[in-house]
DNA sequence: ACAGAATATTCATTTAAAAGAATATTCAAA
DNA sequence: TTTGAATATTCTTTTAAATGAATATTCTGT
């Protein structure tokens, strides 16, 4: 993955704010689009771009695809994710959206459909 | 100047290579020119296209434009110079350019042509 | 006023990314 | 074996960026 190809991926917002949410823990799809309030082709067609990059992974859990970032992550990306915490984090909605996410996994956890196993409070949600 | 439009100039090498250079001082168009071994004109249009978005500024100094980063430079690209100097510099030839642009302003200053004043070993080049 | 050096602009073409609408695939559970 | 939930793909259109060729502008020195 060239240096140049990191760079496209970070062009946009909605993927910046992928990536932010996934720094956290794995997450599917459906929760993607919830959080972001877009509708699930976009979000689909993003996840593949960025998977073709290699900046996410994805593997199934059931009906669920669950999508995370590789280990060890690109340096690059984390330097970049922790800088724009810094300087950038209300514009992106950066911090909400770690919000939202806690909120959202643990009224999910807790209802009928459950959640992926691997996304269940998997990084920090509920103790 | 949106977090985006950053990320958009950091898409392209030459530009990567640009900003680069210009961390250690400013330079005019000719010997961005002869640095990066590129036409005139395409290294014209980067420095317009960079202008637009406020990531560098230019002033005239008789028959040269030099450029030059504004200060204080945006945070997240000096994160991002910084950062590809430790995990990207060969691939982008960042050590070999600042090699370079030491020897040309250095051979310039003694030549009969002379350096627009404010590029002349303005930055650690001679002592 | 003219010539030459340094730089910028314009216009046409190509290439790549984004957006939208429609539809397809995959799996679980009844 | 059909249904519904979750996700992916395909195709078309639009928008934006890159490339190339030609030409224009701005300033200096004569």
């Amino acid at each position: 993955m060239s240096i140049i190809q990191v760079y496209k991926c970070l062009c946009d917002e909605q993927r910046l704010r992928i990536l932010n949410l996934l720094k956290e823990g794995p997450l599917c799809v459906c929760h993607l689009q919830e959080l972001l309030g877009e509708g699930q082709v976009k979000i689909s067609k993003q996840l593949r771009y960025m998977k073709e990059l290699g900046m996410v992974e994805a593997r199934r859990e059931a009906n669920w695809m669950i999508y995370s970032l590789p280990q060890p992550t690109n340096p690059l990306l984390i330097e970049n994710l922790q800088c724009l915490q810094d300087c950038a984090a209300e514009d992106l909605h950066f911090a909400n959206d770690l919000k939202e996410r806690a909120k959202l996994l643990k009224a999910a956890q807790h209802s009928e459909g459950g959640l992926p196993e691997s996304v269940a409070c998997g990084a920090g949600c509920c103790e």
